[in-house]
DNA sequence: CAGTGGTCTAGACCACATA
DNA sequence: ATGTGGTCTAGACCACTGA
């Protein structure tokens, strides 16, 4: 009696909606369906799990990776011997993505050209450890870049490089290479924040872009940590009218 | 033959382990490590599933559901046949949490207060579809805001809702509750979209921010569907010093 | 064609919060 | 005390795909 007795009752079911994919995105995209379209309000306590386990003839754990999902998303918030239920939205959230500076300008349909202005190897001052969030002077590169569009600036870029989180960096000139790449190819997989605000440019910023100081100005200033080292701190400057931040929220997977 | 067999060994484990949480979090924490340590280079083979059950001393389905979670979290990547190999970083994205105004205000330890301004019932001008990416000339709502921080302007709102979405908000004269959060409680859970520049104030806004319309702005405009169905765009103006808007990336989950 | 991940099962025990 | 979700198992079949 160890045969899958499932088995028939899963071929029924594949016969039944045949249209897509497994049973658990099945029942996920069922609930969400219900709670996008309001047909389920916040506070709303969906079926138990093995309430669900008897409407789509599975077993729990197939109803529970749906619902699982759901809660990691923030669409329901789950708790033990209450049951399941809709969340209120959350303020409002975002994915913003900041992809390379290459991909946007080329996404622009402008050729892109980027060239390495100053560079320069120090120790921390009191500014730079304050931009990188460090308490001790460690070595540091500083260097910037002006990136263009079909030779029309887009983009100052201001970074410090923490040294003691990136020997390598000491032997790149950043000539055919810019910081970023470079960084991302030698140091994957770290941690960042960002800050967006709107000001006039300092005057390096608007020397290089050659634009007036009271042109106002999208600046994004990144810290990004490996392992919770900070890695490198970048401001970037882009003259207002070059540059728009899309930034998409959906409430998630599916 | 029927009785839990695996549970000398889960007790074997647990009291092995004893630091926290389940089994599949910590083998996902686990490869996360030694992911974002560098240990494990974009494009490196993690164990197959089978082998880390073996080295787990558990099920595949425990393991599965680790490898499932870093796989959409977009550490890794799954191939069937090939095996399972750690992603390049997607270039930067970030989640931007935008909480309402309120929330954003007291946080700066200042008291929120906000007055309603204009509020107008009208059929959609060119403009307003063009804001609302409608074709079709519906009932509109426009209604304009001005949110203070401890009695200093800190934000101009200019929106308008699509009444064909939202009938209700006919009814409302937004003095005692903002547009903001009255749609989120009486359209919860919507699709948004947002675009972040810097400008200077259109005229009505430094008006009202009292503010020169020289003075660089940050200004986010969001759209929201419901359903696809265009429910509101919203054009928040805020004075660059007064606004940061920060976002964090990590590579979630852990 | 062989082996991977994808999915699913029919149980089980447990912690925990609530009624 | 009771019943929920959280977790886990020891199997199984399948689809896909890369060797």
């Amino acid at each position: 009696m160890t045969t899958p007795l499932g088995r028939e009752r899963k071929h029924l079911q594949r016969a039944l909606t045949a249209t897509d994919a497994s049973l658990h995105t099945r029942i996920l995209s069922d609930i969400k369906r219900h709670i996008l379209s309001g047909h389920w309000p916040p506070g709303h306590r969906i079926p138990f799990e093995h309430e669900l386990a008897t409407v789509y003839e599975c077993s729990r754990m197939t109803v529970n990776k749906a619902l699982s999902e759901l809660a990691r998303a923030g669409l329901i918030e789950r708790r033990r011997k209450a049951g399941s239920f809709v969340c209120r939205p959350r303020s409002q959230a975002a994915v913003l993505e900041i992809s390379d500076l290459k991909t946007e300008v080329e996404d622009l349909g402008r050729v892109y050209r980027f060239t390495r202005l100053a560079l320069r190897r120090h120790t921390a001052t009191e500014a730079d450890r304050r931009r990188l969030g460090l308490s001790k002077a460690v070595p540091i590169l500083a260097v910037t870049c002006l990136h263009l569009g079909s030779e029309t600036p887009y983009c100052f870029e201001d970074r410090v490089i923490n040294l003691a989180a990136v020997p390598a960096a000491d032997d790149e000139a950043f000539l055919w290479i810019a910081p970023g790449p470079w960084l991302i190819a030698h140091v994957p997989w770290t941690e960042a924040e960002h800050r967006i605000t709107a000001t006039t440019p300092d005057l390096a910023s608007a020397q290089h872009l050659a634009i007036m100081p009271s042109t106002p100005c999208l600046v994004v200033d990144r810290l990004t940590w490996r392992e919770r080292q900070p890695v490198t701190h970048v401001r970037f400057t882009y003259p207002g009218s070059a540059r728009e931040l899309i930034a998409r929220f959906e409430p998630s997977s599916g």
